[in-house]
DNA sequence: TTGGTATATCGTAATATTACGATATACGGT
DNA sequence: ACCGTATATCGTAATATTACGATATACCAA
């Protein structure tokens, strides 16, 4: 036990779900905060923006990665990342959907 | 180690980090979505809906709450749980500003 | 008050995440 | 070739999450 039923869920359930896990840390959510501030794809200083060491940053960045919330690649001595529009209108659209749908029910 | 700093990130940025972070399990997406179809309140049958047993549904549920995305109280033989509007409100704000915040730049 | 139903909490095992030192890899400059 | 710089990966310790059986709690109905 301990390991989540990702097969007993839908696909949409686990998209989504992947993608907020993703976010669902402040070292990402400062990574991408940074992203957007430069306006641009991050040649170095993601480290030194922020307060941790450079693999834990290297791990976070994977992740981000790996759920598709950035892409790019390491070019020469500096890396290549920029934000996955698609990925980040998955989620607006998402939260969209969920705040439109706001019930006239509010028993709570 | 292996505790997140906290402390060493922006209050915006553990926000959202906290509100992601709890939509980040399928089954919270499950529970979301269940939610939203019923179009009010949950008065019991949450967890003949998912294939997760009582205590994990439960423990689930906990999390939706501490995060701040469901309100409510058990009513007697049943709960009542609606969506809490306003945090997905500003989960749908922030990605908003995110997409919207598209840059020219598409180096990758 | 007893029984049935619904939810929560406790305890705990399995797994995942987070963090970082040490080390590897890769490129550019000299 | 060598050095400095930048990023990735490995190994591993600390912590958090996920899941569920057992049990507690609370309410309603008869």
């Amino acid at each position: 036990m301990g390991a989540t039923k990702t097969d007993q869920f839908t696909p949409r359930q686990n998209r989504i779900a992947k993608l907020a896990k993703a976010v669902g840390h402040p070292a990402r959510v400062a990574i991408i905060e940074h992203l957007l501030k430069v306006d641009q794809c991050i040649c170095g200083d993601i480290v030194s923006e922020l307060p941790l060491a450079q693999p834990t940053v290297s791990q976070h960045l994977k992740e981000l990665k790996n759920a598709g919330l950035i892409k790019g690649e390491v070019e020469g001595n500096s890396i290549c990342y920029c934000l996955d529009h698609e990925a980040f209108k998955a989620l607006d659209e998402y939260f969209s959907e969920v705040v439109s749908a706001k019930t006239s029910a509010e028993c709570c």
